[in-house]
DNA sequence: GACTTATGGCTACCATTTACGACGTTGCAG
DNA sequence: CTGCAACGTCGTAAATGGTAGCCATAAGTC
């Protein structure tokens, strides 16, 4: 492999000037600068990276932490995350946390030691605190999918309050009272606050909230299936259900179709993210729109300006869901 | 940071000595090897990967290239194969190819710029001399999802004529004889192999191959619904309907649901990947199990095995399809 | 006393980046 | 017209933080 020494030779100019002509052009007169362009070709000269790393202390590499790779939610956010990052000759590198914390401190630990100049994380077991403090370190961080306001110019997020609050609404306006709700972990952020905007919502049409009715699934699919065979056998009256991701709804769906309960005539349901599924299943989803590759694909361009200095970015912190509908929440007893 | 001299000097050793401590555990007496890790801790030495990497002409960093990254096939892949890399404290750089050759090769020179000891590729538009090729380079690289007999040891592939067989023999089986095939796009080898598979099962049964009866998707969701529209106005006979990915038939179903065809009653279908949504959507999808996450698995271990000389590793080359019969195929009339 | 084991001390090497300084040209003021 | 400063252009050499091999030395073992 060819090295700058090589070039350099090659083209009758010492190892500086093909450096320069490398990185920024500055004050390299033209007529050289073509020389040295003329010996790299020839040479098929690739820089080695990582002596550039060692020598500029940067890798042009971006670690990105999600949660989990399976499932339909990090899939589009880390395709936007990759295309935008690459396109600038930058690379991701991923790790996985598996929402527990100590394997979450333990892949940032793992992407800090791997020189990554900069972090993507999308975290949801560690402490406020522990993302505070490993902000003011050297490697800048940037946050999908969760708000703390002493570093609230670092995240990228959801209104899911807002989002929880559009779903119930959604049914209270279709004239259901007796709503379910099927929530996600209570442990992660973004359950609670849809949660909360569920309970907004009840207040707003004086329904009042009953703890009895609202069950925590773990946002996956078995998960509706537990929480909707639990609040069907609890004989409780209900008209509608709300769950608070797509997974859960399509797992409780299937629960009541192996019932024999008719969707949406018996039983009206709303999700939430509006995955690709979504409006491939029968009947097709009525949910929230949750623009989750938007926000991978903002978490970039915030490290494009903020790390590698390209301005004239617009970013935008906080995204705002949207209720898309669908087929799969009509007015109750209208079979 | 503290570097390797800060550690030995704080150790009361030498240089030399850390760098031992740190590799080979060769000839380091218990007493001072105690001593030199005592000392990286209080310093919270972390050897600097850039000049390791420099030094050692070794990045401990794996390529990964996959055609896509959203959808719900590439996810669990991934998945595997960072957790078994990452065990091992290697780590994953990503990049996609989008099916496209000019991107894979460009996908490919990107990784190998970027100095991964290996590579992962999951590639389709590439031609097979370019891998064996590129096989022959320094880098080594393995196959995912493709064969090719000149560089089998390093292909990890399941059979997917095996699989296309099995999926036309149950609604053969069941006794169907007009059976509709929407094949995957016929660039893509796995689509052809699927093809090849399906026509063997009618061979074996006796019933003749027509090309009428087979639309060629994309592999999506979309190209599901496009195919089922264009065989049902095709007026054409059919009693049944194999697809060569699960997606495209919850498009496919989703399209006779909306035409008021009952399913299975009216029309049964078969997919295949058995991709997480497969069983909750409904009818349950009776489809053909694609372990690709054990693939996943299986190409991090080989890396392993021959590149980081892991021996006492076990690797499969060749996965089989297996049949997960559910609820969408029945006997053909039996509403 | 020969042999082995543990350790230190050097040095070469890896391929860059970058601070510093040298050199020649240019423009402007005296 | 000349002297000098500023500037653009380029080269030199010093970091950067390790790895790896060699040889010397010391201590312990049979």
């Amino acid at each position: 492999m060819a090295t700058i020494y090589d070039v350099a030779e090659r083209a009758g100019v010492s190892l500086a000037t093909v450096s320069r002509v490398m990185n920024k052009n500055t004050n390299v007169g033209e007529k050289t600068k073509q020389k040295v362009l003329a010996a790299m070709a020839e040479l098929d000269y690739r820089p080695n990276t990582f002596a550039q790393s060692l020598a500029s202390n940067s890798s042009n590499s971006i670690g990105v932490l999600v949660s989990q790779l399976d499932g339909p939610y990090y899939g589009p956010m880390m395709a936007e995350i990759e295309s935008a990052l690459r396109a600038t000759n930058k690379h991701v590198i991923i790790a996985v946390g598996h929402s527990v914390a100590e394997q979450e401190i333990d892949s940032v630990e793992f992407l800090l030691g791997r020189g990554c100049d900069a972090l993507i994380l999308d975290v949801e077991a560690v402490s406020d605190e522990y993302l505070i403090e490993l902000s003011q370190g050297a490697t800048p961080i940037v946050l999908i999918n969760r708000y703390i306001s002493d570093i609230s110019d670092r995240c990228i997020y959801l209104d899911n309050e807002l989002g929880g609050y559009l779903a119930t609404r959604h049914v209270l306006e279709l004239g259901h009272r007796d709503i379910a709700y099927v929530s996600g972990p209570k442990r992660k952020h973004d359950a609670v606050e849809r949660l909360e905007g569920h309970k907004k919502a009840l207040a707003e049409f004086d329904v009042p909230y009953k703890a009895s009715l609202c069950v925590e699934g773990d946002y996956k699919e078995d998960g509706g299936v537990v929480a909707m065979e639990q609040l069907l056998d609890s004989a409780q009256r209900f008209t509608a259900v709300v769950c608070a991701n797509d997974q859960m709804v399509s797992g409780a769906i299937s629960v009541c179709l192996e019932r024999g309960l008719k969707v949406p005539g018996d039983l009206s349901f709303v999700g939430y993210d509006n995955i690709p599924f979504a409006r491939y299943i029968s009947p097709k989803l009525t949910t929230v729109n949750n623009p989750i590759h938007e926000m991978g694909k903002m978490a970039a361009l915030w490290l494009l300006k903020n790390i590698y200095k390209n301005d004239q970015l617009e970013v935008t912190n906080v995204f705002v869901p949207e209720l898309v509908v669908r087929g799969s929440a009509r007015r109750p007893g209208n079979k």
